[in-house]
Parts: structure tokens; C-alpha cells; sequence
RNA sequence: UGGGCCGUCGACUAAUGGUAGGUCAAGUGCCUUUGGAGCACUUUGUCUAGGUUCGAAUCCUAGCGGCCCAGCCA
């Protein structure tokens, strides 16, 4: 990653972003030498599912702040639970991370330290630091207590060393059936932090492991694997959500018992955006229930389906950089994420043009048979870009949205006795409406001004108020093009009416397919994964689903429209 | 109501005892062959009450509000 920082006119540095309370304590470790000035950090996902946006924010820290300070960044799979883990979210993980831009040092897998982390048992067993508890789920939560009662001791909570090492072995030598017997750590049933109240370290699950196969029946839970792992690893800062700051003295205490490397935790908040859902268990509903045609559906917040809506790596680091980390539990406006692609895309999508819904526009004198190639700007940002042809007609295409024959207030495109600017073309007056049955305008005639071609003004300065987008119906391509709005209609999809599930906020018009929209021709082998602006709409990406001289664009983004937001104001008070 | 964490513009985030600033959003104007982009300007904020201090968003006390924890999930 690119790591400069702009330097003020005075020569100071300047912070090129927000700085942040993990930056500081990293800052503050290497001023006090406390890890010889090393950074090492890791990103620990758990194989149970698919990367989405929030991943993206710890990924940028983790390996944003290693980056920043010379340090390094190891992607390790946190694979403890057979029962939900597979290689597909393995594969998937590592294509998302190397897709927004990381590269990881090591990579490891929470498997690869079981042999270790067994030995570790076995010590800690010795020291009178672990039992085997034969207490079921429900008689173990029974004696665990309240949030407002202590908990009890196990009745097996003093079994002697020579027992527990015993019935450990046992355990590990597959003599046990699932859930008869665990590991605990003798630690404190009374301890105000539920999580200090004898943890279950290991247990018993028969359970192929996609990476371990049969090796073992036993697993390590979280809390005893995670620091272990991170200690292993030598890992001197361990960023994670806040949800697991009660578990730090967990952590800690392992690590201390064992007397290895003592790594840090510290807890950040998660990630949450208004009308998305940003859990791995929810998401994996949407997709097993049918709600979304996959883990890459373009309405999903998972990289992979950003990235198939067309989200840039780009976009997706400078929106992770400039949201900056706290401890403070909020929800960022979904506006703001959009703001990111918009700034990207507009830099680097290449303009074309588009009709989504078409209207028939016929010059009555224009010549009948004649063609012209108009030249248009590539991209008005980027003048490299270059400029390319587009053949122009008597019949046009244009957007309906483009002409009302009763226009509002306000509303400075087509209509009847009106001039606009056909981009890159000719001003237009319209002079007729024909119209089907039930009323509706399918066709409109204009007259075109020659003098006014390819964005001249016309000798006698007159002036239009709009300029809109055209396809020359002759030479236009069909298409498919997937409208996307929110997955959800409430800012808050986990707040449902009551007796209703988070599914009940689904927004039954978050995916709208337009069939036969017209595209300019250049676009009939556009490539899949390429990005255009459609003039006037918004940005597209090509999907996948597209078959040579059949494409299908999803839309990326629309592009800020200041005429809906005024034809969405209230209507002024007298 | 046991423990932990957190309260700064509408949203997110800075200011680490010394000018409350930035981004998004919203609004106004300029500009414009995209009602796009860009530029300029504007509005709105330190949860409350006490205290310490020359000086408090920051430190102290007490309230109030929010989030998390009772998986053999992570």
C-alpha cells in the first residue's frame, strides 16, 4: 500500500488520515521499544462464510496499520469449528483479500497449532490449571449462574491431576461420545465476567475437519485457540470487535498461565450501515433461503457480491480509511459508501450512452437515410481517454424520463414547443406528440438546427436548458440492465415488527430488470468486470451473465440526480 | 438490577488541559454540451448537574442514555 504522507508547506507531516486511538497505542509501543519496534498483526477470519464490507474495515486496519509502521500482516484462518467451516470460504477469503489489494506475510490456520495447543492443555492440566468436566450443556449453564448470581463448582471441578490427564487423553483418543465431557480452566466461578467462570477449552466433537480430515475429535474453543494462535505467531497488536473486550482477560490469562509471548488485544467497533446487514449468520440465511441468488449477489454487502455490483478495490480502501476507528457503537449512512464509488468511478469509468426506457424520437427533416458519426468525450475527467464516434440518425431513442408533454416546475427537458440538446449532437425543438390508446407519448417529432451541431451555439445565441442522451435506434444494441436499490427498506433491518423476522424488511423492489434497454454499439463485447458510466444514469458494470452480443449490466450506483430530489420536495407553502 | 465498554454537528470521526476541525448528508450560489463532476459559501455539535483549574470535550463526582456478556459458536 501506498503509505506517503503529504507534507505540510512548513515541512511538518501531516496525517494523510484521521488519526485513531489503535494507531496511538502502536505509536506508543514502538516510542517505548516494548516489541523491539516490530509490528506484526494479523486478520483472523473464521471459514464459515463469506468476507463483507465490515471484514474490508478490519482488513484495512490490520494490514493499513502494519503497512503504516514497516510491520507485517498474517492471514490466518480461524478454523475451529469443523461443524461450519469449509474450503469454499477459504478459497473465497483469500481471493477478497487479495482483491482489495493485501498481501499477507504468513498464512496459517488456527489448525496448524492443535498439536501445540493440545501439549499446552496438558501442561496446563498438570499445573492443576484445567479439569475435565463431565457436567452436560444444560446442568454446566445451570451451575454457571446468572449475570447477577455467581456460578457453582463443578462437582468435577477437583478431580485429580492424574484423572484429568487421563480422561483428557481418553477424550483425544476418540473414547467419549460428542458433548459427554470438555476441558474446562479452573479459574473463578464467581468472577463477575461469565467468562472467567471455568471456560470450556476443548471439546468433543466427531467431526471431519476440512483441513485435519479425522485427526482429531476434540476442538479447541476460541477463547483458547485465538491468543495461542496470535502468541504463536508472535503477533504484537490483535485487533478485533468490541464485542470481545470481556474476553481480553481470557486472553490474557492463557497466555500469562502459559508464560509464551504476551500479544495484545484491542477491541474496535464494528462496522454497521444503514439499510444493510452485516452478519455472517443472517447472510447465510438470505442465501440458503433464496432471498438473494447468492453469496455474490449484487444486493449483498459480501466483497463478492460489491464487487460483482461493480465496487472498486479503490473505493473500498478510501471508504475503510476515511470512516476511521473508535469505540464508539454506531451505524455510518450508506451515503457515505456510495460517495467513495461515486469518486472513484467518476475519475476512471468511461462515458457512454444509454436508454433505459426507451421513447421514439423522430427529426421529420432529417435526411431519411443519412448517418453522421458525432464525437464524443471518453471521459470530460481524463482527457487521455480520447474520444470515440457515435452514429446519429433521424431516429433516435431517448430516456422517457426525458420528455413531458405537461412539464412541472422546474423541469427543463423535452416537452412540447420546447429546444434541448441532443449530446454531442444537434439542439432539437419538439413539435408533436403521437400518443397510444391509454394516452401515453410513444413517439416524438422535432426539428433539429444543422448550425447547432456537435455542441455549437447557434448564430443567433439562443440558449436550451437541458441536454439529454440519445441511442440511434438503427445502430443500438440490446440489453440487459439490473436495477439495484437497497435489500432492505428499513435504515434498521434487524428492527422488525414484532413476531416478525429481519426478512420482513426485505425491499421487494431491491432488484428491477430492464430487459431491452438500448446501448450505443461500442458496448456489444464490453468484457465482464469492465465499468462504464451510462451519461446521465449512473455507473454500470458488466456481469458475468453476459453472452456475446447479449450483455447484462448491473447498476453500480446511480449518479447524484438533482431533479428527483427536487421533484421529491414537498410542494411549497403558500 | 453483576461486570465490561461507549456518549462531540443529521451520520461518521478529530482535537490527549489552551482557536471545537474534517468527511458524508442537507442548503445556497457559480460554472457546465451529463440537473454529473468541479468551485465557493452556509446551517447544525461537546448527554445532564456539580466540582478541580487562569483555562475542561478532555480530569474528578453523581446522574441519564446506549451497546455487549449467562454457546460444548467465533
Amino acid at each position: 500500500m501506498n503509505a506517503s504522507q503529504p507534507q505540510a508547506e512548513a515541512g511538518a507531516p501531516v496525517e494523510s488520515r484521521p488519526s485513531n486511538f489503535i494507531r496511538a497505542i502502536i505509536m506508543q509501543d514502538l516510542k517505548t521499544n516494548k516489541y523491539d519496534g516490530r509490528v506484526q498483526t494479523r486478520f483472523p477470519p473464521e471459514p464459515n462464510g463469506y468476507l463483507h464490507i465490515g471484514h474490508a474495515k478490519a482488513i484495512c486496519l490490520d494490514f493499513g496499520l502494519a503497512d503504516e509502521f514497516g510491520g507485517k500482516t498474517n492471514l490466518r484462518f480461524d478454523d475451529t469449528n469443523p461443524e461450519k467451516e469449509e474450503q469454499e470460504y477459504v478459497d473465497s477469503i483469500m481471493e477478497d483479500v487479495r482483491w482489495l489489494g493485501f498481501h499477507w506475510d504468513g498464512l496459517f490456520y488456527a489448525s496448524d497449532y492443535f498439536d501445540q495447543l493440545y501439549e499446552w492443555a496438558l501442561q496446563l492440566i498438570r499445573a492443576g490449571k484445567a479439569y475435565v468436566d463431565d457436567l452436560s450443556a444444560d446442568e454446566m449453564r445451570e451451575y454457571r449462574g446468572t449475570l447477577t448470581q455467581p456460578g457453582r463448582d463443578s462437582p468435577y471441578r477437583n478431580r485429580s491431576i492424574e484423572e484429568n490427564l487421563d480422561l483428557f487423553q481418553r477424550m483425544r483418543a476418540g473414547e467419549f461420545r460428542d458433548g459427554s465431557r470438555v476441558l474446562r480452566a479452573k479459574i473463578d466461578m464467581a468472577s463477575p465476567n461469565l467468562n472467567l467462570r471455568d471456560p470450556v477449552m476443548y471439546r468433543i466433537l466427531h467431526a471431519e475437519h476440512h483441513r485435519t480430515g479425522d485427526k482429531w475429535c476434540i476442538y479447541p474453543m476460541y477463547d483458547y485457540a485465538h491468543g495461542q494462535s496470535d502468541s504463536l505467531e508472535r503477533v504484537t497488536h490483535s485487533m478485533c470487535t468490541l464485542e470481545f473486550e470481556d474476553h481480553r482477560p481470557l486472553y490474557n490469562w492463557f497466555i500469562q498461565q502459559l508464560g509464551i509471548f504476551p500479544s495484545q488485544q484491542i477491541e474496535f467497533d464494528r462496522l454497521n450501515l444503514t439499510y444493510t446487514l452485516l452478519s455472517k449468520r443472517k447472510l447465510l440465511q438470505l442465501v440458503n433461503e433464496g432471498h438473494v441468488r447468492g453469496w455474490d449477489d449484487p444486493r449483498m454487502p459480501t466483497l463478492s457480491g460489491i464487487r460483482r455490483r461493480g465496487y472498486t478495490p479503490e473505493a473500498i480502501r478510501n471508504f475503510c480509511s476515511s470512516i476511521g476507528v473508535s469505540k464508539t457503537n454506531g451505524t455510518l449512512e450508506l451515503a457515505m459508501l456510495e460517495h467513495f464509488v461515486r469518486e472513484d468511478l467518476n475519475q476512471h469509468a468511461p462515458r457512454v450512452m444509454a436508454v433505459l426506457r426507451p421513447l421514439k424520437l423522430v427529426i421529420d427533416n432529417y435526411p431519411e437515410n443519412q448517418v453522421e458519426e458525432m464525437e464524443a468525450v471518453n471521459n470530460p475527467e481524463d482527457p487521455a481517454a480520447g474520444t470515440r464516434k457515435v452514429p446519429f440518425s433521424r431516429v433516435l431513442h431517448i430516456e422517457q424520463d426525458d420528455f413531458r408533454e405537461h412539464p412541472p416546475k422546474q423541469y427543463f427537458r423535452l416537452s412540447p414547443g420546447r429546444e434541448v440538446r441532443l449530446r454531442y449532437a444537434y439542439f432539437v425543438k419538439c413539435k408533436e406528440v403521437v400518443k397510444n390508446e391509454k394516452g401515453e407519448a410513444i413517439e416524438v417529432h422535432c426539428t433539429y438546427d444543422p448550425a447547432t451541431r456537435g455542441g455549437n451555439t447557434p448564430p443567433d445565441g439562443r440558449k436550451v436548458k437541458a441536454t439529454i442522451h440519445w441511442v440511434s435506434a438503427a445502430h443500438a444494441i440490446d440489453a440487459e440492465v439490473r436495477l439495484y436499490d437497497t435489500l432492505f427498506s428499513r435504515a434498521d433491518p434487524n428492527q422488525s415488527q414484532e413476531g416478525k423476522e429481519f426478512t420482513s424488511n426485505l425491499n421487494p423492489d431491491s432488484l428491477q430488470v430492464i430487459n431491452k434497454a438500448k446501448l450505443e454499439t461500442s458496448l456489444l463485447n464490453a468484457s465482464p468486470g469492465s465499468r462504464y458510466q451510462f451519461e446521465r444514469l449512473g455507473y454500470f458494470c458488466v456481469d458475468r451473465d453476459s453472452s456475446p452480443g447479449k450483455p447484462v449490466f448491473n447498476r453500480t450506483v446511480a449518479l447524484k440526480d438533482t431533479w428527483a430530489k427536487i421533484e421529491k420536495r414537498p410542494p411549497e407553502k403558500p
